[in-house]
DNA sequence: GCATGATTGAAGCACATGTTTGAATCGAAG
DNA sequence: CTTCGATTCAAACATGTGCTTCAATCATGC
């Protein structure tokens, strides 16, 4: 290997450019010219644009949602151990938390929940299926802890609640890593900070979801 | 003209196809062919692909936005009038039920429904400014009337708690009129109805993102 | 060294895309 | 009927796309 490994630089510039402007909207030459790699470095390693968002996803997801798991099954623990339920915010704060931090990782860390936001309003099958594949299961935990945390409530609205309180999150990771700052300085209402902190922006997601999930 | 109005059929193709398969993984020739049209219409008529769905988008976010800001300022009316604050419940509402509405006006409408979810997760600035201009008028009353209905909250975090009732609002929009039932039938909780009705819907959405805007 | 398998590089292929062209067709006014 | 602008059509154009090919290069074990 002439520079230290190809796989990777790809890998990130994928990463940046699928988040920056989506996956159709990026040709595979933008992202071998940025990783300064060969066009045929695609196909060799990955096989072929789909396998590197595949890639890409993959690299992240896996601890991610490892994080996430843990965090969640903690929470559990807790509640049982002192007899009680778990708390919602509590529940939600362990699927969240882990997501925000990534916008404090580095460039790629933040590219990728920018892509995460993405991937979470995308349509086209050939992007939803392996994501959908790699969070599914993680999904359906969090609903699983959020049904024990709201037994009063018909599981069809918590799951409901669910989705919105996800498309809420997609929709602030979006923003946040994206186009927020763009868009926002130049139609910004005045008084409004543009980017708060990365722990700001996790608590006001967490009490808006929260107040969501138990609304009455 | 041969056969009625070929602009009209078009922008409903369009809309149909942009909904579904996204604005850049749609040629153009899967438009014409499916309106019945040739390639050479499209820039005829809307002069290239952009001013196209400059069009689709146009043709009903104007009605819809008048018709969102006059049930807002009727909330706001009728708030004065007996002396006090408008309810966050119902300005939302306000707001969230016409575009909802637009679930039950016809296939052409649920399409457009869709896509509204799609362009507010759109980063690309060549659909996003086209429609930013259209409704940003709109959101930006929606803030203010927010803003009445709370007083006692900081500007910056009701314009935050307004991003997270949109992103909520555009998933469900996607998800409702989209995917939903196809990735849904296969992979939903068992008890949870893969589609209510519109009302249901609303209810639910307009439920959730109130309680989030009034969290402590 | 040298042989071998992994990796990279330049060039090209086949095809899809948005756009343009110029002739044909249509509808209605004179 | 003729004329003229509006509209439609088939064909082509220029470019961009994902992917492949095959020779060159590299790293490593012998």
């Amino acid at each position: 290997m002439s520079r230290p490994d190809t796989k990777q630089r790809l890998l990130d510039a994928a990463e940046r450019l699928f988040a920056r402007q989506g996956f159709h909207a990026t040709p595979l030459r933008d992202i071998t010219a940025e990783a300064g790699a060969n066009v045929a470095a695609v196909n060799y390693h990955f096989g072929s644009k789909e396998g590197m968002i595949e890639a890409v996803l993959a690299r992240r997801l896996g601890p991610l949602n490892e994080e996430r798991r843990e965090r969640i099954e903690a929470v559990l623990r807790a509640a049982r151990q002192r007899g009680g339920r778990p708390e919602v915010a509590e529940v939600l704060r362990a699927f969240v938390e882990p997501t925000f931090r990534l916008l404090e990782q580095g460039p790629g860390g933040q590219n990728f929940a920018v892509l995460v936001g993405r991937v979470l309003a995308e349509p086209d099958p050939s992007l939803r299926a392996p994501f959908l594949r790699l969070v599914a299961p993680t999904f359906r935990f969090l609903y699983q802890a959020l049904c024990e945390a709201l037994p009063h409530l018909d599981p069809g609205v918590v799951f409901w609640r669910v989705n919105s309180a996800l498309g809420a999150m997609g929709h602030t990771l979006r923003w946040t890593g994206g186009l927020g700052a763009e868009i926002g300085r130049s139609s910004l209402p005045p008084g409004v900070d543009p980017s708060p902190g990365t722990e700001t922006q996790t608590d006001r997601l967490v009490a808006f979801i929260a107040a969501g999930m138990e609304a009455p």
